[in-house]
Formats: C-alpha cells, structure tokens, sequence
DNA sequence: TACAAATAGATGTAGGTACATGAAATATAC
DNA sequence: GTATATTTCATGTACCTACATCTATTTGTA
C-alpha cells in the first residue's frame, strides 16, 4: 500500500519528508502485525526479541548489558523484560561468578520451545509478505544504514 | 551507521529479514530523536503530529476520527492525545453541529504558536542528518510502499 | 588500605500504547 | 415508528517505555 493511501495524505514537503514518515509507518505496521501473531503466545515484541538474543548467544547465557546492547530498540528496561519473562519461566537469572554486579540470563527449556513454535509462526508470514527480492532488499538496506539521526 | 554495528550483530537469516530489523531499527532512532528534540516544548512525538494534521486541515479544524486516519501510527488513542493537547491549551474541542456523537478539534494560538517553533527546531536537522539525496529517497519510497505486513 | 569514581542492574514515576468496554447519537431494518 | 445495529468518542485496564535515581559491587588512585 502506499503511503498516500496509508495515512491519507496527498502531499509532502519532500521527498525525504515522505521517507522518513514512510520508514516510521512501515516499521509500526510491522511491529503491530508481530505483536497480533504473538499475543497468541502471551509474549510482546521485545519479550520475543530477548529471547531470539539469548538464543544466538553462548550457552544461552547473557549478561543483562549485552542483550539491552543488541535490541533494536534501545531501552533501558531490559531488567524489566525480563522480570516478565521469568514470571512466565521462559528465561532463569543468576549471579555471575565473575562479578556480583552482573545478571546472567538463561533460556529455559520452556523459553527454548516458545521461541520455536513462534518464530514457525511469525517469520515466513513477515518475510513473504515484504514481496521484496534479495536485490531490492540490499537496495534499501545500504541506503537505510545511511539514516542517522540521532545525534 | 551500519546496522551491524548498531545492533551489535553480524549475520541474519537474509537480506529481508536484515531488512525488516533495518526498518524497525531507523524508526526507533528517527522517534527517539525527535522526542528528544520536542521534549523541550514539552509534547510527546504523537502529541506533534495531531498539531501538523490538525494545521493541515481546513480551518483547523477536524473530527477525532479524521485525525487518527492519518496519524502514522494508528491508535486508538487519539481521545487521550488530544486530552493533553487540551491540558496545555494547545487545541480546543467543540461539539459538532451536524452529528452530535462528533467532536471538533481545532488549534488555538497559542497550537500554532508551539507547532512552528517547534518545528524549526527539529525539521532541518532530521532532514539534513539524512544523507540521502531526492533520488535515493525516491527509490526507497518506492520499495516501501512494498511493505505491507499487515493482513 | 581508604576513598572517590565508575559500572551493573534494579526500581520509582510519569507518560504512552493496545485492546476491550461503555454511553450517547445516529442510521437501518422491519 | 419502534427496535436493532452502527458509529463516534470516551474511559478502564494492563502493559510498555523513557528517564532519573538508588544500591551494591568493582575499579582506580594515592
């Protein structure tokens, strides 16, 4: 759908005016259309994001630091996700022997088995709906990489 | 900056789901950085954007349910959004005189007074820290009008 | 060793968001 | 014309997020 369409809007400043409403539309119909598929679940977008990190990560085991370092959307409540997640017994903390201040984070068989049936659920839906090649994908990647505003 | 790099991550599954992580993530700093921006005008991102609608429209004034179609992020929220608007003096209500159920909300001086300064302030800047000229910004609007996940 | 600075993570608070429900007004069906 | 359905907006609730602060621990420096 275009964006015009979207948010019933004909005209823009620029066309840089229109990118930037653009990638923030198309990251919010993405982020909704996850969290409907994992409601299903009983997690959230970022509860399933710190799973999918304890997954990649060695042993399954993760400093609090490290994961909040690799989540897309930079919070400073990973405490707090987790908290969540250990509600549901998806993920167990315990104190690092290396330094009492850490927290190391580790998925459960639990967590392990949500992750799975989730992302079966979730990932080739998202994908395959982009209708987007490998080719315009790396396009719109190198060109993404050069938007940064913050500072 | 890279979304290697931003993201502490160094392989994904396909340039599409690099892609789908690229969006979310660009989006996440464009928001936080123009909340970051407005917070000394003391409004929210969402807060902003009922004002450029609400200016946009003739005579400034507009129903609630106009103003959530063409809001970015679609919420059911636009009642409460509002209610700060009005808390600040920013925007008024009125009952419509065609349809009762309806109500009218339009921007006070002192709106279009906040939504201008404002806007100095953060327009040029996001734009400029873009990077990316007329052209690349035109491709990338066409490759994201692609992205419609939700359905 | 003693003391200041830095770090890790937890927590308080205020505000934002999604989703469900509710009340009033209007439209539709019979 | 009355009953039902739909629309519009407001509100309740639970959760999420940003930012600031607090505590415990470790590091750095004399």
């Amino acid at each position: 759908m275009k964006l015009e369409l979207a948010i019933k809007t004909r005209k823009f400043e620029s066309e840089q005016h229109k990118l930037v409403l653009n990638i923030l539309y198309r990251a919010w119909a993405v982020k909704s259309y996850v969290n409907r598929k994992l409601k299903h679940y009983g997690i959230s977008h970022e509860q399933y994001n710190v799973l999918r990190i304890l997954k990649g990560s060695f042993h399954n085991a993760m400093r609090v630091k490290d994961i909040g370092s690799r989540l897309i959307e930079r919070s400073s409540n990973v405490p707090r996700i987790i908290d969540k997640l250990e509600d549901k017994k998806l993920v167990k903390r315990f104190s690092s022997p290396n330094d009492n201040r850490e927290t190391l984070i580790h998925l459960t068989s639990a967590g392990i088995k949500l992750l799975e049936v989730s992302t079966r659920s979730i990932q080739p839906s998202t994908i395959q709906s982009l209708t987007i090649n490998e080719k315009e994908a790396t396009i719109l990647n190198r060109l993404l990489d050069k938007i940064n505003p913050n500072n």
